[in-house]
DNA sequence: TTATGTGAACTAATTCACAGCT
DNA sequence: AGCTGTGAATTAGTTCACATAA
């Protein structure tokens, strides 16, 4: 959470870098992909690539080229025309646009097999964000280390989402557990969350869900192979089936 | 994989019902929410729930009632005006839409954290699926059982994909081995593919891949959690930061 | 030259609002 | 009377194609 106070004043100040740079917000599925070209920068710069291309970019984050400028044009106009765009001075924006600039403090809860999977993702989940506690309420897990923190019992969710000024939660636990400690997040102050259990959370106004979902995605990709299928054997699948 | 071999003659068979219910195919919008739909639908049908109207399983999902009933239009017509929707019925619809009247079978690849949680996803993960073999490097893992399944060594991949048809697999490595396993996968028949890995995977054409990426959602959580905070704070954030 | 940035055209997705069926 | 199914209207997202700038 950012120190600043009372500002609301210049809400319109025209000239504010932000108003400028982002004239009605950036569409959705921009900040989807700003991530993707975000790691596909850090590729190149690792690679000492200092400039790339958008053609270059696009194939590195698996999209076209019209479309990556179209979405880097909305943080700003950030490329030089003839040459490319500079890595470093990229990452930078576009850290800045997706509010990487500063580090969130994060919780997870719940150390199961995934919640484990998740403080140990370290190096991408780092960049950006701080794992500040890892709970659970399973006793023969707590004080184990995991990610370099430790497990704590979630009676401490309150009390430490409240010292930390944490504003992201993610929830790793059963379905049955989950809306549960959803609430508790909510009520402590949390207002974004990364759900990873497999049920639509109930939140009030104003605190955003995310969620993640395993067997989603496998349906998603059986659709597609079941249709890869019908088209390969004449769409007779299924046929007879489909009556009553 | 389907039993059936050559149909080819009838493509466009008038009075096919996959013809009649998917007129130009389902959008892929609709799809990626048929499996929300399709687990509200499980949870209603077990607390009895027998008929449901598109108010109450669009709360359910999570979303309003015109887009449910949009995107149910495009499996067909199977509800019953002034009445609602058949719980059992319609479950086996879109089931079936989904290409999950067939058991997928589906090898994972890394048996980390990440592929553990999936393994042990049962509930969810078996409706429609089957986890026919979980393989890793790690020799200390090999022979461990999880989900029900052995571990089993990466190089009898190619063997276990050729004899049991798998047309799915999850990639659950770490990003450096991912790109070498997804070859792999692919060069031994897989067509479709589920990618944890941090990083955009190359693959020919005719391959789907989706990615489930933990850093990607945060990042998009962080953006709206900064731009709350942009506009409590009268969007002074970062000013003096965005020149130069 | 060469590659960005962007209006304009196009395509997809969502929402509205109500006719039509039970 | 009530709820579905869907054309029509709207909004969002993508792609094209080229003027513009280095």
């Amino acid at each position: 959470m950012s120190s600043a106070a009372e500002f609301t004043d210049q809400e319109a100040e025209p000239g504010n870098t932000i108003d400028r740079a982002y004239p009605g917000g950036i569409p959705e599925a921009t900040v989807a992909r700003l991530p993707v070209y975000l790691r596909a920068l850090y590729t190149l710069g690792e690679r000492g690539v200092s400039t790339v291309a958008s053609d270059e970019l696009a194939r590195a984050a698996g999209v076209n080229s019209a479309k990556l400028r179209k979405d880097l044009s909305h943080l700003g106009s950030y490329g030089i025309r003839g040459v490319g765009y500079d890595v470093e001075y990229l990452v930078y924006q576009v850290s800045r646009a997706l509010g990487l600039t500063q580090r969130w403090p994060v919780v997870i809860v719940g150390a199961g097999n995934l919640g484990r999977a998740l403080a140990n993702y370290g190096g991408f989940l780092t960049r950006g964000f701080r794992i500040e506690a890892v709970l659970d309420t399973d006793a023969s897990l707590l004080g184990r280390e995991l990610g370099g923190v430790l497990i704590r019992h979630v009676s401490e969710l309150e009390r430490i989402v409240t010292e930390n000024s944490i504003a992201i939660g993610v929830i790793a636990v059963p379905a049955g557990a989950a809306q549960a400690m959803c609430d508790r997040l909510v009520a402590a102050g949390v207002t974004s969350i990364l759900n990873f259990a497999p049920l639509v959370l109930s939140v009030p106004e104003g605190v955003d869900v995310r969620k993640v979902d395993l067997s989603i995605e496998l349906q998603i990709l059986a659709f597609h192979a079941q249709r890869r299928n019908a088209e390969r054997f004449g769409q007779a699948v299924d046929q007879a089936a489909a009556e009553a």
